[in-house]
DNA sequence: TTGTACGCGTTATCAA
DNA sequence: TTGATAACGCGTACAA
């Protein structure tokens, strides 16, 4: 493999001079310019950009570290960042935690021993000692996904709050009284757990007494979802609709309610939260909270460029969520049909529904 | 930032025993070594990799480069690769072509140049110069959902012909004759055409004459699959199934023939190909060609890395498909009523539908 | 078991 | 506009 003093030594001018021919052409006359661009190629010459970042103490590289890759929204911010990120020439190393913290500490400390130049995390553990780490070390990172909203960090996020808020009142307003949530386990990320916050206070503001058995914590897992649903459906009083964290886990409870024989949206409304690019394709299509998880990737990695060259203060960019109304949200049956009788004491086979 | 050089000076050491309590900690004295290890933390050391991979020219980094991560089999392999490099203390950068040889040309430059010890290609272009110069010059590869068989490259893959053939072979044993593909367009990657090819020839083999309007090549993504469908299906002798060259492309045509009227399998059996994680929670459960595609990734990635230290000869991997019989799939319903009149000509109003 | 000294390929500083 | 040369942080002979 050659290198720039091959190229020096062939084209009869100094290394400085072929590094200037690539780092700043302009600088150097056309025609030794030409001179060495044909020794370039004489040698085939291969630009070598690691020993560039040694002697620069920049990588151009970030590091991207995201909880499951399988999740459809993650997918979708990491081409967010992906797509910008290659626009810069920057490189982004990818890394998948499994949502272990664990497996999120050791990620971050290999990807600062290579050098990266800045990190994008969607973390697990916004309150744990790695970030806390990173802001004193001045390392440049923004936070995905994030749950918080001050403090020193910058941060791309949603009001998961009011998402789960706007959730839950939509199916309040079709005419649900018993809901149901399935979340992710809060002990996992606080994601959920800010939804799900949104999701208690909308029932109290609407003054439906808040049921702890309607809410079943879980793996963020399609299986998750699927057997969680049917947890809920096995209660004596199950609910006529189902609010999930997250989109994967409603695909989940879609599937587990439908084996449990319920039909949707007749039987039971779902609503999901992310949009994630399948959701208008599922059966029923999804109705989901949305937030835009392309342009939330974008925008981190554009924070984090930003900040990579001029440090500044931490930026807190909260996007916009939207409900999105399809098909697996309706009415309950009973609302339209209501005679005296109180569904929910009522003696329907299916309340009684054994799996 | 301290470097090896301050902590040898603070352990009153030289930085050659540094790098060894580092790299070979038996090899030093046990009090030595936590001398050093205490300069260490006294001065906040951390391991500059970077620096390391440019004196050891490995910078234990491999690229990945998919043409979508939004593809969920994408996804997966991209999981399998993550977790047995990770396994391996490899980092792995991640590229994403979106199906374009320019930037899959791009990407690899790059890579190169960022000095990654290998390359794992999902690649769209098998028969490109990039590939051919990545052998002349010797940098470890493995193409991945390969369809190249023989030849100097290593490789992972499943054979895509059988797949078509046995995912049609499917179909006309459920009695099905009138057999549509939806296929991802074939300039694009070959391993459509390649499924197609087994779809021609099962069809071949069964006496059912080829029909070339059954045939339609459109783009890797949801959207093309319901757009094809739809073409599909406002023929005039429409399709009463029909192979999708992947899973993705069968939830857009799903999705697509529903908002047509059909429900599914009745009118309209669907197979696709992957098996992606999401197939099985799919209304209907998608029938479809499995391949694993985590174990395809995971065993590319230990290809790459037994390459990269004992270069040798090129080895293909031909990983098992096998079919999944699920829900989207059933005897066409013609086939049960049939009387004297032949369904494909008769006035069934469905043969007729516009959109 | 430990230390010395050089090299890796590039950039950056200073001088010409 | 160009050249000479000293970094950059680590590995690794080779010597001690």
């Amino acid at each position: 493999m050659s290198t720039m003093r091959d190229v020096a030594r062939l084209a009869q001018v100094s290394t400085a001079t072929v590094s200037r021919v690539i780092n700043s052409p302009d600088s150097v006359r056309g025609k030794t310019r030409k001179k060495v661009l044909r020794a370039m190629k004489m040698c085939n010459y291969k630009y070598n950009a690691l020993a560039r970042g040694f002697a620069t103490k920049k990588s151009n590289t970030i590091g991207l570290i995201i909880p499951n890759i399988n999740n459809p929204v993650f997918a979708e911010s990491t081409l967010g960042v992906q797509e910008y990120a290659d626009e810069k020439q920057i490189k982004v190393i990818l890394g998948n935690t499994s949502y272990k913290v664990s497996q999120e500490e050791s990620l971050i400390k290999a990807l600062r021993e290579s050098q990266v130049d800045g990190l994008i995390i969607t973390t697990t553990n916004p309150k744990g000692e790695i970030i806390k780490t990173l802001i004193t070390e001045k390392i440049p990172f923004v936070l995905l996904f994030s749950t918080v909203k001050g403090g020193p960090v910058s941060v791309v996020g949603v009001d998961n709050y009011r998402g789960g808020y706007i959730a839950t009142e939509h199916l309040i307003s079709l005419g649900h009284n018993r809901i149901g949530m399935i979340a992710g386990s809060f002990s996992v990320t606080d994601r959920s757990y800010h939804r799900w916050h949104g999701y208690r206070q909308c029932l109290k503001d609407h003054g439906i007494p808040y049921n702890k058995n309607l809410l079943v914590q879980t793996g963020y897992s399609l299986s998750g979802g699927r057997d969680s649903i049917k947890q809920l459906l096995n209660q004596e009083l199950s609910p006529s609709a189902v609010f999930c964290s997250n989109d994967y886990i409603a695909l989940g409870a879609i599937k587990g309610a439908r084996e449990a024989g319920l039909s949707l949206p007749e039987d039971l409304s779902i609503v999901g939260f992310d949009d994630m690019p399948t959701a208008s394709y599922m059966v029923p299509a999804l109705t989901t909270i949305r937030q835009p998880a392309y342009d939330m990737g974008k925008r981190a990695c554009e924070l984090l460029l930003q900040k990579m060259e001029n440090p500044g203060k931490p930026e807190q960019h909260m996007m916009e969520t939207k409900l999105v109304v399809r098909e697996s949200t309706a009415a309950p049956q009973e609302v339209k049909t209501d005679k005296s009788e109180n569904y929910w004491t009522s003696s329907d086979p299916r309340t009684n529904y054994i799996l």
